[in-house]
DNA sequence: ATTGACCTTCTAGTGACTGGAAGGTCTATC
DNA sequence: GATAGACCTTCCAGTCACTAGAAGGTCAAT
């Protein structure tokens, strides 16, 4: 099948699934007028790469998965272990814009957001906040 | 003072430094041998997009916000809507991560993570996913 | 024969830096 | 005066994961 019936069926648009080629995560045949011919397997491995970016993996990430994805003889410790490592990122990112969302709340909440020009996040972000 | 004490006072690097000045988000004197030549206001400068780049504000947003800064004609209103909307992305980004973690924590809870090749976490990324 | 939708490759741009190369300058020491 | 080392300069390229757009080829239907 041509590309933009693989894109739909994979969900992804067709210029990423060409990138996707060009970073050696897939390899279509090719049909005699150069058009890409992508199998069912073709689409499968596309998908699953729509669905493990969209989890947050990296690209790189997603190569080592569907290495695994394709090894009979892996081992679920392996694939464990990729994802809880993201699982970790994940966290820790949750975190942090968790403190920076209490800053910027904080922030928000104290300027009075009105036609003077006295503003408490100014001060903050110039170093010269008044305590509270 | 030259780019490595400003960088230092700053806590930027000197690279980025000069980039901010490539975007034009500062224009320190040059002295005549071609150094840059920072002033004490200069820092601040420096020190303002270091604090609210940390806060999550993009460069651009950083320019409009040091504009505002030095702007005595300011309404505060302005400086509180761009950090509501900050605010407001951050949440959705939050939320959104918050959502992936869920996913991703059922997943790897109910990996064996042995030295099996049965694995649920690839099972769900291929869509072979069995119901639990 | 022509239209329009599809396909191809190629180049370049995004954001916000970061690394490295090639070379100039300053300060201190020998 | 020579040299070393730490600093500074510019410029080019790379990061990540696409995305936009240009120029052109192919296909199906009218």
């Amino acid at each position: 099948m041509n590309i933009g019936v693989a894109a739909e069926r994979a969900g992804l648009p067709p210029k990423t699934i060409r990138y996707y080629e060009d970073i050696g995560l897939i390899r279509p045949e090719r049909l005699d007028n150069g058009y890409r011919d992508y199998s069912g397997e073709d689409v499968h491995r596309l998908r699953f790469l729509q669905r493990s970016r969209s989890l947050g993996f990296s690209v790189d990430e997603c190569r080592q998965l569907l290495s695994l994805y394709g090894d009979e003889g892996r081992e679920s410790a392996e694939v464990k272990q990729i994802a809880q490592t993201k699982l970790n990122e994940i966290e820790r990112k949750i975190a942090e814009l968790r403190s920076l969302r209490d800053v910027l709340a904080h922030l928000v909440a104290h300027c009075h957001g009105d036609a003077r020009p006295e503003c408490p996040i100014l001060d903050e972000l110039s170093g010269e906040a008044r305590s509270n």
